[in-house]
DNA sequence: GAGTTTGAAACT
DNA sequence: CAGTTTCAAACTC
C-alpha cells in the first residue's frame, strides 16, 4: 500500500504556521458554524489538561463529546484527507517492537508506569501540575522532537510523555500543529494494535527513515494520548463503563482474523454502526477511509451522536433515554446469528466443557497473578491500546464519552486484562461495595456477583452483554475480556437454552413483542415500550424495582403474570378469569381482611371487578367491527350461553380481536361508526373509571358478569397467567384448549356471524344509564 | 453496612 | 412442566 505521497509525510507532520495562517486554512477552519464555540471549548479543554495531542479515543469512540468531535472534524478537514491516507498507508505496518523497546527503556518508576499502572485510579493532580509546569518549559524541545532522530525517542520518551500526557501545549497554536497528525497517530495506534495480534507486518515497513522517525514520534504521541484518554475518562466520571458487547466482540474478533493478512479490514455487513467504531481500532485503512471524504462526516456524526444507548451500550438508558432500537443485541445480531447457529449444535457436554474451561482459566489466572508484576507494563500498555471500549455518560450533560480501544482479539491482547483482573481480585478494591453511577441505568450497572462468576444471567453485566468493570464488586469474575472464550461459550449455552436470553427485556414498540400484540388495547399500559416477557411479581405489586417492568419503567401487560399489579407505569389488565376468580374467592387477596361487603366495595374491589369490562370495552374501541363483535359476544353470551363459557368466550374473543386489530393505537382507530363514536365518546373518556364503565352496562350485560362469576364455581379456571409459558397468542390458545369442555363448546358462539350488539343504546339513554347505574354500581358488585 | 425481601434464573 | 433452589438486586433498618 505504498503511497506515492509518502514522501510528504515528514513535511506534514509539523505543519508550518504559514499553512495555518493561509486563507485555505482559515476557510476550512471556519467551515463549521459552531466551530468557534466548540473550538473554544476544545482549546479550553486542552488548556485545562494541557494535552498537546488530543486523545486518540476521540476518534475511536463515542466518548468524545459532540462539540469536541465537531471541532476535530473541522480541523482534520483542514489538514486534508491525503495526509491521513498517508499516515495510514505509511505507518500502519510499523512493527511493534519499537513500543516494546520503549517500554523496556522506560523507567519503571517513570511516568509511564504511573499512568499505566492503573488507568482508572491515576489522579495525582499535584504531580500533574508540577509536571505541567515543567513541561511548558520543554515545549520547544518537544516540537523539535517531532523531527528529531529516532535514537532520541527513548531518551525523550518521558519528556514527551509528560508533555503529552500532562499537557504542555496549552496554546491553540501548538495543538493546531498537532492536530493534522491525529489520523496518523491513529493509524499508528491501530498498527500497534494490529501488531499485537498480527505478527507479520514487517513486509510493508516504511522505507524512509523519516517515516520511521515520524512513526516513533507518533508512537509516543499515541501512547500518551491513550493515557490521556484514560485519565480524561477517569476525571470525568468514575462510572466508566468498560463496555464490550459480546456479539460485537465476536464480530470484531472475526474481523480481526479476517484482516490479518490483508491489513485491509472491511467490516461485515450488519455491523455498520459498530463498523464505524471498530474500524478505528482494527484497521488503518478503515480509519483512513473513515476520515476520508464522504465517510468521514458520517463517521463523525455517528460518533458524536452515539449515545451508548444507541450505538454501543446495550439496552441502556442514557440519562433515561428510551432504549433505542439499537440495543446490544441489535448490534450483535450478526454475531448472535453465529452464536445461535453454533449454540444449536452444543451437545450435552458443552456445559461440562465449559466448567473444565473455567477451571483451567482459574489456574491460568493464578499463574498470571504470579507473573503479573513483571509484565504489567507491557501488558497494560497493550491493554491501553487493545483493551476494551469505554463508554460513559456524564450525568449532567449526558455526554457520551468513551475512550475506545480495541476489543481484544485473542489471548495475547488479554494479558493485560489478566494482570488487571488479578490485581483487581487480589486487592481490597474487589470487595468494595458496589457503587451506583450517578445516572445508573441499565447500561451503567455494576454487578456484585459472588457465586455466579458473572457468567449467568444473574449478573447484570453479563446479562446486559457487557464485561464487568473493575468497579464491579464481583468475586471470581469471569466476565472479563481475558475470558472472552468462556464468556462467549457461556453465552452460547444460555442462548441455546433461551435464544432470547440476551435480547432486550424491554421492547420499545409494543409490536416488537409477540406478547404485546394482544396488549395493544391495554390503555393502562404505555404502548411505547413493554417488557418482553413480563414480570411475575407476587408481593411487590409491581411497584418496586423487583419488578422488571417497573424497573424498566414500563407498564405491565397481559404478558405479565404478576399478581395485584399496581405498576405505576401501567397496570396489567388482569385476566377476566383471574378477576372472576378473585371475585369468587375474595380471600385470595386483601379481601380476606375485609369484614363486610361494604368494605369490599369501598376498597375498590368493585372497581376491580367492574374493570373486568374494560376488556370488553377495549374490544369495542379498537375498531368498529370489534366493538360490534364485542357486543355480540357479550350479548350472545348472556343470552345464549350458559355459565362460564360466556366469560371465556369474551376473553378469547377479546384476544383474537385484539390480535386482529393489533397495531391500532388507541388514538388512531379506523373510522368508526356513529355508534362507535358514541360509545367511545361516552365510555372511553371514562374508561379508566371502572365504575363508569361498569355502570354503563345494561342489565343483560351485567348479567354476563354474574354468569361469569357463577362460572368460576363450576369451572376450574386454569389461568394462563399463573405461569409463564408462552406468548399470549399461545396462551390464548391454551386458554381455549385448557378450558373445560363446556368452554370449548361455547366457543361455537364466537363466530363472525354472531349478531351485532343488540340495542346500541342511544346517547341519551346511555347517559341516563350511566347516571342511573351509579346507584346500581354497588348493587352490581353484589350481583353474585 | 448487615440483614431481609423479592423475583428472575437455574436447577431438579 | 412444575416445583425447588440459587442467586443477586432491591430494599429495610
Amino acid at each position: 500500500m505504498d503511497s506515492p505521497e509518502s514522501n510528504r509525510i515528514p513535511a506534514k507532520s509539523s505543519p508550518s504556521p504559514a499553512v495555518q495562517g493561509s486563507p485555505f486554512f482559515n476557510y476550512i477552519s471556519n467551515l463549521s458554524p459552531i466551530r468557534s464555540a466548540k473550538a473554544a471549548r476544545y482549546v479550553h479543554s486542552f488548556s485545562q489538561t494541557n494535552f498537546a495531542i488530543p486523545p486518540p479515543p476521540v476518534f475511536t469512540s463515542p466518548r468524545i463529546d459532540p462539540q469536541r468531535e465537531t471541532s476535530f472534524r473541522g480541523e482534520i478537514d483542514a489538514a486534508g484527507s491525503d495526509l491521513y491516507r498517508q499516515g495510514d498507508t505509511h505507518l500502519k505496518p510499523e512493527p511493534i517492537h519499537c513500543f516494546q523497546k520503549e517500554d523496556q527503556s522506560c523507567s519503571p518508576s517513570g511516568c509511564i508506569d504511573e499512568y499505566l499502572a492503573d488507568l482508572v485510579d491515576m489522579e495525582d493532580t499535584t504531580k500533574s501540575s508540577d509536571l505541567c509546569a515543567q513541561s511548558r518549559n520543554d515545549k520547544p524541545m518537544i516540537l523539535e522532537r517531532f523531527t528529531s532522530h529516532k535514537d532520541t525517542i527513548n531518551k525523550d520518551y518521558n519528556h514527551v510523555d509528560s508533555h503529552m500526557f500532562l499537557g504542555s501545549f496549552s496554546g491553540s497554536q501548538h495543538h493546531e500543529k498537532f492536530l493534522p497528525q491525529f489520523p496518523r497517530i491513529f493509524g499508528l495506534r491501530t498498527a500497534y494494535v494490529q501488531d499485537n495480534k498480527v505478527v507479520d507486518c514487517s513486509q510493508s515497513l516504511p522505507q524512509s527513515l523519516q517515516s520511521i522517525e515520524t512513526y516513533n514520534d507518533f508512537v509516543d504521541s499515541s501512547r500518551s494520548a491513550l493515557r490521556v484518554a484514560a485519565k480524561d475518562a477517569d476525571q470525568h466520571q468514575r462510572g466508566i463503563r468498560r463496555h464490550l458487547q459480546f456479539g460485537v466482540t465476536m464480530s470484531c474478533k472475526d474481523t480481526g482474523n479476517e484482516n490479518h493478512d490483508t491489513n485491509n479490514l472491511s467490516l461485515p455487513e450488519g455491523l455498520t454502526h459498530f463498523g464505524s467504531l471498530v474500524s478505528y481500532h482494527t484497521e488503518p485503512s478503515g480509519i483512513s477511509n473513515s476520515w476520508g471524504a464522504g465517510s468521514r462526516a458520517q463517521t463523525v456524526t455517528f460518533l458524536s451522536s452515539s449515545c451508548p444507548s444507541q450505538s454501543v451500550i446495550p439496552a441502556e438508558n442514557c440519562g433515561n433515554h428510551n432504549i433505542s432500537a439499537c440495543t446490544p443485541s441489535d448490534l450483535a445480531l450478526p454475531s448472535i446469528g453465529v452464536i445461535r447457529s453454533d449454540s444449536m449444535g452444543l451437545d450435552s457436554n458443552a456445559s461440562q466443557k465449559l466448567v473444565d474451561k473455567l477451571h483451567a482459566r482459574e489456574e491460568k489466572q493464578i499463574a498470571v497473578r504470579n507473573h503479573s508484576s513483571s509484565k504489567d507494563l507491557d501488558s497494560i500498555l497493550v491493554s491501553s491500546v487493545a483493551g476494551e471500549i469505554y463508554a460513559q455518560v456524564e450525568d449532567d450533560q449526558q455526554e457520551t464519552q468513551a475512550a475506545t480501544t480495541v476489543v481484544p482479539y485473542d489471548g495475547r491482547t488479554l494479558t493485560s486484562q489478566n494482570a488487571n483482573m488479578v490485581e483487581d481480585q487480589a486487592s481490597p478494591k474487589r470487595n468494595r461495595k458496589r457503587t451506583k453511577c450517578i445516572n445508573e441505568s441499565e447500561g451503567c450497572k455494576r454487578c456484585n456477583c459472588k457465586r455466579s462468576k458473572c457468567l449467568k444471567l444473574y449478573c447484570e453485566c453479563f446479562a446486559a452483554g457487557v464485561y464487568c468493570l473493575d468497579s464491579c464488586a464481583c468475586n471470581n469474575c469471569f466476565n472479563r475480556p481475558d475470558y472472552e472464550d468462556t464468556v462467549l461459550d457461556t453465552r452460547q449455552l444460555i442462548e441455546a437454552r433461551n435464544p432470547l436470553a440476551f435480547a432486550p427485556k424491554v421492547v420499545k414498540h409494543a409490536m416488537d413483542s409477540p406478547a404485546n400484540i394482544v396488549e395493544e388495547g391495554n390503555w393502562t399500559t404505555p404502548s411505547s415500550a413493554r417488557h418482553k416477557r413480563g414480570c411475575n411479581c407476587k408481593k411487590s405489586k409491581c411497584l418496586k424495582k423487583y419488578c422488571e417492568c417497573y424497573q424498566a419503567r414500563v407498564g405491565c401487560s397481559n404478558g405479565c403474570r404478576c399478581e395485584g399489579c399496581n405498576n405505576s407505569f401501567g397496570k396489567k389488565i388482569e385476566s377476566i378469569y383471574r378477576r372472576a376468580e378473585k371475585w369468587k374467592n375474595p380471600s385470595h387477596e386483601q379481601l380476606g381482611t375485609m369484614e363486610t361487603q361494604d368494605d369490599f366495595i369501598k376498597s375498590g374491589r368493585a372497581h376491580q371487578l367492574s374493570s373486568t369490562w374494560e376488556e370488553l370495552a377495549d374490544m369495542s374501541h379498537l375498531t368498529p367491527l370489534s366493538h360490534c363483535h364485542s357486543g355480540a359476544v357479550a350479548t350472545s353470551a348472556s343470552l345464549n350461553i350458559g355459565d362460564g363459557s360466556k366469560v371465556s368466550q369474551a376473553h378469547a374473543y377479546q384476544e383474537r380481536t385484539l390480535q386482529s386489530s393489533a397495531g391500532y393505537p388507541h388514538s388512531h382507530h379506523s373510522p368508526v361508526s356513529p355508534t362507535t363514536n358514541l360509545y367511545r365518546s361516552k365510555v372511553l373518556p371514562d374508561i379508566s373509571s371502572d365504575n363508569l364503565l361498569y355502570d354503563i352496562l345494561e342489565d343483560d350485560t351485567r348479567k354476563i358478569l354474574e354468569n361469569a362469576l357463577a362460572a368460576t364455581k363450576s369451572v376450574k379456571v386454569s389461568s394462563p397467567n399463573q405461569k409463564r409459558v408462552s406468548p399470549p397468542q399461545i396462551r390464548s390458545q391454551e386458554l381455549r384448549s385448557s378450558s373445560s369442555q363446556g368452554l370449548r363448546s361455547g366457543r361455537k358462539f364466537i363466530l363472525p356471524a354472531v349478531p351485532s350488539f343488540p340495542p346500541l343504546t342511544p346517547y341519551s339513554k346511555l347517559k341516563d344509564g350511566i347516571q342511573g347505574s351509579h346507584g346500581d354500581s354497588k348493587d352490581g358488585t353484589s350481583c353474585q
